[in-house]
RNA sequence: GCUGUUGUAGCUCAGUGGUAGAGCACUUCCUUGGUAAGGAAGAGGUCACGAGUUCAAUCCUCGUCAACAGCUCCA
């Protein structure tokens, strides 16, 4: 048979040749490297035979394919490992994942898994690989996997068995273990090297919530030790830039439990943060022809009834807030559109005056469940950069580019890398959870598809992840130790301006529906503002810096000029905190804090005779002598240049 | 909401069945002249909260609350 090799090269061998087998006739070196390979565009075992004219490609551990196999078959050791530690185990399903593997598994009645039990599950882990056991294929009737997975209780298996066709369903076994498993796997055991099992958790069956709640033990595997410890030391290098562990550093905001949790608070500096944030959308947002509003934190219930929200997320918010008045009933406002959309009603609205751009950083109230807080990243009151556009039918697609073009400069300003495009279009099998007709829900999502091409925007389409009332396209972006956010957000939708009976008046002095995108490109400031510590580790440029400077008197004779100097660049704009040891202007600064603050203006008497101030740079060192306006001057062109250095001139 | 872990001074953490410590920070005084300064003294905690076991609980048990990891969810 003839195998065709990437390169495009091809040589013959006896059908039946493993890739195993192909890979020594190349190099021994790459026999003991390569863990899968790719038949036919379908990954397998190396051991497994091929048989006819074939493309291969041999896959070593930078790849992914070769990757997921290794941590597949950790994952059958585990299995086997637990097994033995704990016999009567049954098994749910246990896949590799980006970075390792789990098991999810119920321990005999009785029996806990707990953190503290890992390491021993290691350990067995480490000898039974060193059993260097043989992972075997085979094919198996139904009846009888069935049969094989009933008589041993595994009603998990026997479950996923059920579900598979006749002749489809195939065994992998090592040592005393026998998982049901489409492979592919190792060879043999003997490969994985270092192990490290990294935590234990609850994991629904089939992520269902009503269903058993089985153990999920998650590990990662390595071929060589010093892999693993540098995986390890990587991880706690990313913990260290944890936005909540910075946060509190830096006083940037904080929660607390007498304010109630889910709810957090902007310290000054956080807040000096965001703002700057703001002024820079806002200053884009003006250039595309936003007009800025403000309406109130609670609504009328009536205004949710009308937009669905009060029927779809009603029972799970926060409850209805009434007053001495009978029947009167406001809920905090869990987003902004049905306000915005009473403000495109307050007029009469022509073709002409559109599209219409609302927008507003509106504070929203939603009641996630409690075991979903998460640090900033996921609150229960937040503030959307929150705009709504009403447009003409064909005015769609060059609006939601345009919203697309916005969110392109706020990641090219903030450096964000990574960013991940989601096409969120609805489950087409559940009706149940979206508003609106067919046909207006293909029209927004052929909208949105059509725009992607159009940018040539590499988006992912995710079915089943749109919002009641509209497809969304999302960026997402990943925290420090990979978890994916959902930062920006455009969504377009038929079916608001429907509820609320919305009109324009047309050129054919007719009236009609305008449609509605709703867009945030941060998405909402507290999680962007986490997910952009951890990108910079709090090091954020200087445009966003929320102290920019510090003015520092060699000694306490120069207070007052010093105090002089800091008020002269504070009304330029600087962000200036004062000194360290004066009384009357502030107190010492932290040394963490001071090694943050990028501008250090240092003043004496010479400075003070000659009405200046010696500039040092963090990390550059000495800039010299100059007057507080010249300084400000710089500092303010600087911040001026990296703030438009994106923006349309 | 579910499973598991954790909760000691503002922060980072020790510690013990006989009602508590360290470093940093904080306060006061002294010192300090080109900068991640030094000394002395001081202040601070119902050991998350509630109940139980005990002669005695910060420590053991149970419950509540909160945080953390994962699941589920996310307008």
């Amino acid at each position: 048979m003839k195998i065709t090799f990437p390169d495009g090269s091809v040589r013959e061998y006896a059908a039946g040749t493993t890739a195993l087998a192909i890979a020594e006739s190349i190099s021994p070196r790459l026999a003991a490297d390569v863990l899968a390979a790719t038949v036919n565009g379908e990954v397998r075992d190396l051991l497994r035979p091929i048989n006819e004219d074939s493309t291969l490609v041999l896959h070593k551990w930078d790849d992914k394919e070769a990757k997921h196999t290794y941590w597949h078959t950790s994952a059958h050791l585990l299995a086997e490992a637990l097994t033995e530690l704990y016999p009567g185990t049954r098994f749910g399903i246990g896949p590799a994942i980006e970075n390792g593997f789990y098991y999810d598994v119920q321990p005999p009645q009785g029996t806990v898994i707990k953190e503290t039990d890992l390491e021993k599950i290691e350990k067995k882990m480490m000898e039974l690989a060193a059993k260097n056991e043989c992972l075997t294929r085979k094919d198996i009737s139904k009846a009888d996997a069935m049969k094989f997975f009933g008589d041993k209780g595994e009603n998990y298996k026997t479950e996923l068995i059920s579900e598979l066709a006749d002749g489809t369903i195939t065994l992998y076994e090592q040592g005393s273990f026998t998982d049901l498993c489409r492979g592919p796997h190792l060879p043999s055991t003997g490969a994985i090297k270092a192990i490290k099992l990294t935590s234990v958790a609850g994991a629904y069956w089939r992520g269902d919530e009503h269903r058993d709640q089985l153990t999920r033990i998650y590990g990662i595997t390595f071929p060589k030790k010093k892999m693993l410890d540098e995986y390890i030391t990587l991880m706690e290098e990313a913990k260290k830039r944890d936005h909540r562990k910075i946060g509190k550093e830096l006083e940037l905001f904080m929660f607390t439990e007498m304010v109630g949790k889910g709810l957090p608070i902007w310290l000054p500096k956080g807040t000096a943060l965001r703002l700057r944030l703001e002024e820079f959308l806002k200053k884009i947002q003006k250039q595309y022809g936003y007009q800025q509003v403000m309406t109130p934190h609670i609504g009328n219930k009536n205004l949710y009834v009308t937009s669905g929200h009060w029927d779809h997320y009603g029972k799970d918010s926060f409850q209805p807030i009434t007053t001495p008045e009978e029947g009167e009933v406001y809920l905090l406002k869990p987003m902004n559109c049905p306000h915005h959309c009473m403000i495109f009603k307050n007029s009469p609205r022509s073709y002409k005056d559109l599209p219409l751009r609302i927008a507003e950083f509106g504070t929203v109230y939603r009641y996630e469940q409690s075991g979903e807080l998460h640090g900033l990243t996921r609150v229960r009151s937040f503030t959307q950069d929150d705009a709504h556009i009403y447009c003409r039918p064909d005015q769609v697609k060059e609006e939601f580019i345009k919203v697309m073009e916005i969110i392109e400069i706020i990641f090219k300003a903030l450096d964000f890398k990574n960013v991940e495009a989601q096409i969120s279009l609805r489950d087409p099998n559940n009706h149940e959870k979206y508003v609106g007709s067919d046909e207006v829900w293909e029209k927004a999502e052929n909208a949105i598809i059509e725009a992607c091409k159009e940018k040539n925007m590499n988006a992912v389409v995710e079915y089943g992840e749109a919002a009641f009332y509209g497809p969304k396209l999302d960026f997402m972006v990943r925290d420090a130790i990979g978890r994916r956010w959902q930062l920006g957000t455009i969504q377009v939708d038929y079916n608001l301006p429907q509820r609320f009976e919305l009109e324009y008046t047309g050129e054919d002095n007719q009236k009609h529906r305008p449609v509605m995108i709703h867009r945030a490109p941060f998405g909402s400031m507290e999680r962007f503002v986490a997910v952009l510590i951890e990108h910079t580790a709090g090091k954020f440029p200087l445009w966003l810096t929320p102290d920019q400077c510090v003015v520092l008197p060699i000694s306490e004779k120069f207070n007052d000029y010093a105090m002089e100097v800091a008020q002269k660049l504070d009304m330029a704009d600087v962000r200036c905190i004062g000194d360290y040891r004066n009384e009357k202007i502030g107190r010492k600064i932290r040394d963490n804090e001071l090694k943050r603050i990028p501008y250090l203006l240092i003043v004496g008497e010479k400075e003070m005779a000659e009405g200046t101030i010696s500039v040092r740079k963090q990390g550059e060192g000495d800039k010299g002598a100059m007057s507080p306006e010249a300084f400000a001057e710089m500092i303010n062109a600087e911040v001026h240049d990296q703030m438009y250095a994106y923006l349309k001139k």
